[in-house]
RNA sequence: GCGUCCAUAGCUCAGCUGGAUAGAGCAACGGCCUUCUACGCCGUAGGUCACAGGUUCGAAUCCUGUUGGACGUACCA
């Protein structure tokens, strides 16, 4: 399709060329440079070319300019136009599909699972962080906004062929870690994950509310967190036994919920560990004279050439700061893993600190600091306000999914499909992931959202469960076939008959998942991936309603629709890969 | 104050590297199941693309300003 693009494209340049000399204008070839459109109607043709651009160099309207370019070809190359429409100041090239048709879809059905992808950063080692939870309660819907994202993200880029590493850093240490050990102690009474049956995340997170609602009440409470982080820090036994059992707990809790959501990583990091790195970068930073000394000791980076305010990366008392520990494990991971590009996925709150964290990387001599990137999202609000974990007001990441799989399953059953998809439990969770991510990378990255629990993660329109119907009504069409075969039989597959306005259109549309692919690499924009899933779906919906593919008497033409058909089942699943759905068989 | 991001239909969002009448879904109303899964398909209605300038043959899209909102901003993470 590409490759016709540009062909037309140079030969209406070279036409238009002739005609500029042939009329003595002074016309470089350079000059004549033709902008390739999509026409707003598909039966208007395949490629548009807007002449505007050209009035001002022939000196002539451009819908004159279109005329002239009609008649040119029709005296010089007659078999060329009879492709081309005027429509006003348009070109209008409507292309013989019939070749593409056959290349892209035996392209499609060699390839298989690896159609769409792309050498776009091949070899390149891409490392992607992303989740990043406390140790204090279980995952939210923020989180799971994040996840979904870096999910994505990874699989986007390691489909333009880099070498993808996907890397979680556990907040594991810190006063807020330290509310709910000392809630746990005061009100927990040994009780644990086992003996009340709760989930061992949500255990601890009761505690993290529990503790604020002490905290409310009784202002010692803060105090006495902060005197804990001390004793913690000093290495007082109990404390560090407490915390090793209640930080097991939550992270056993939070990768449960990772194995249900479809989200893995390669390596996780914890910042109980790290948390001490780059106090020895700061500090050569300071000798080499990139950083000064305050007279209390502390140290800071000047960054008022970057217009911002200085910030201080070791404390008076010479401990590390947030920001020291991402100098350190930035400079570690680069250390061990020389990577091309590093993307933090982190909310929009923190677009400050990476902006100075680049900054200072890059003003420590770090060439590689020019291929960090924050891609930064935003919020998650209710429809009342802000989610807030400390009060207890957030959509939990659990519950959310076991109540949309409640959804699932009451739909299936209620379509009296139980026997037809033989696992409901299994089944009804793939379709509330498919709702869930399809919801979360719809929207732009960089825009805040607003959820409504009681209606904004529907099953039909423009959802995630949509994709995976059309999906399983393939499926089901091509298990039909395969049952019918002998019916069939002799039928041979021949492209050029697929040549309704609706099929022409499917075609051109599959043909162009490698450059979807591509774009949402290049913009680590999942959601360029979800628009082109429902587009594909919304045209070949209709198709499939229009066409009833099986009962055309024509072998050939069955046969041939059957291809296509199986063409776009697996763009649809190669696509749904990348942005989490599942696909299913049936539904 | 400064910095970053955002503003499109009643609601939730696409479109933004400039091009032909601004698109979906939800909600509302009306059609379509003896035919490959109706979680579907078709149609009706709904818009000052926040506002004002500018650039351009052409602006929702680029630039400037204004208004409104979110987030951040010197020893939390």
């Amino acid at each position: 399709m590409n490759d016709i693009k540009i062909e037309w494209k140079n030969k209406l340049e070279e036409a238009l060329f002739s005609i500029a000399e042939l009329q003595g204008f002074d016309v470089n070839r350079e000059q004549i440079n033709l902008i390739v459109e999509k026409p707003p109607k598909p039966e208007m043709g395949d490629i548009a070319f807007p002449l505007f651009p050209l009035a001002r160099l022939f000196k002539k309207n451009p819908a004159d300019i279109a005329g002239y370019l009609k008649s040119f070809f029709e005296d010089n190359d007659p078999e060329a136009a009879a492709f081309i429409n005027i429509t006003g100041p348009y070109i209008n090239i409507r292309i013989d599909l019939s070749d593409l048709t056959g290349k892209v879809i035996d392209n499609i059905l060699e390839n298989e699972n690896i159609f769409g992808n792309t050498e776009n950063f091949r070899g390149q080692k891409v490392m992607v962080e992303f989740s990043c939870p406390n140790t204090n309660k279980p995952l939210h819907l923020g989180h799971l906004r994040n996840d979904s994202i870096g999910m994505s993200v990874a699989k986007i880029m390691a489909a333009n062929g880099a070498e993808v590493r996907k890397v979680n850093l556990i907040n594991d240490r810190g006063v807020h870690i330290c509310k709910s050990m000392l809630a746990y102690k005061t009100f927990g009474e040994g009780s644990t994950p086992e003996s009340t049956g709760i989930k061992s995340d949500h255990f601890v997170g009761d505690y993290y509310v529990k503790f604020n609602q002490w905290s409310k009440e009784d202002p010692d409470a803060e105090a006495e967190a902060r005197t804990m982080l001390k004793d913690w820090e000093n290495g007082v036994e109990d404390i560090e036994d407490l915390w090793e059992k209640m930080n097991g707990w939550t992270i056993s809790g939070i990768k449960e919920t990772y194995e249900k959501t479809g989200i893995a990583f390669d390596e996780y990091y914890f910042e109980s560990k790290t948390y001490k790195e780059g106090r020895g970068e700061v500090l050569k930073g300071f000798e080499s004279g990139v950083f000064y000394k305050e007279d209390d000791g502390s140290i800071w980076a000047e960054l008022s050439e970057i217009n911002l305010d200085k910030k201080v990366l070791l404390r008076s008392d010479g401990t590390s700061l947030y920001l020291t520990q991402d100098i350190g494990t930035a400079i570690a991971r680069h250390r061990d893993w020389a990577f091309k590009k590093l993307i933090y996925v982190v909310g929009s709150e923190q677009q400050y600190h990476f902006q100075v964290l680049f900054h200072i990387l890059k003003k420590l001599g770090f060439d590689w600091a020019d291929n960090l990137h924050h891609l930064s999202y935003g919020m998650v609000n209710l429809p009342d306000g802000k989610m807030k974990s400390r009060e207890g007001t957030v959509v939990d990441a659990d519950d959310l999914v076991a109540e949309l799989t409640e959804i699932a399953k009451a739909e299936i059953t209620a379509k009296d499909r139980v026997t037809l998809v033989d696992n409901l439990q299994k089944t009804s969770e793939s379709v509330a992931l498919a709702a869930l991510n399809y919801y979360l990378l719809q929207i732009s990255p960089a825009k805040d959202m607003i959820f409504d629990p009681s209606e904004s993660i529907s099953f039909s329109g423009n959802t995630g469960p949509y994709l995976q119907y059309m999906g399983a009504r393939i499926s089901s069409m091509l298990r039909k076939y395969e049952e019918r075969k002998d019916d069939f039989k002799g039928g041979k597959f021949k492209p050029g008959i697929l040549d309704l306005e609706q099929e022409r259109e499917i075609v051109k549309m599959i043909s162009t998942f490698p450059q979807i692919v591509a774009d949402a690499g290049e913009n680590m924009n999942p959601s360029v991936i979800s628009s082109y899933l429902y587009d594909l779906s919304k045209i070949f919906s209709r198709y499939y309603h229009d066409i009833p593919i099986l009962q055309d008497p024509d072998k050939d033409i069955v046969v041939s629709r059957i291809q296509l058909v199986r063409a776009v089942l697996q763009v649809l699943k190669n696509a749904f890969y990348l942005v989490g759905i599942p696909f299913l068989e049936r539904m």
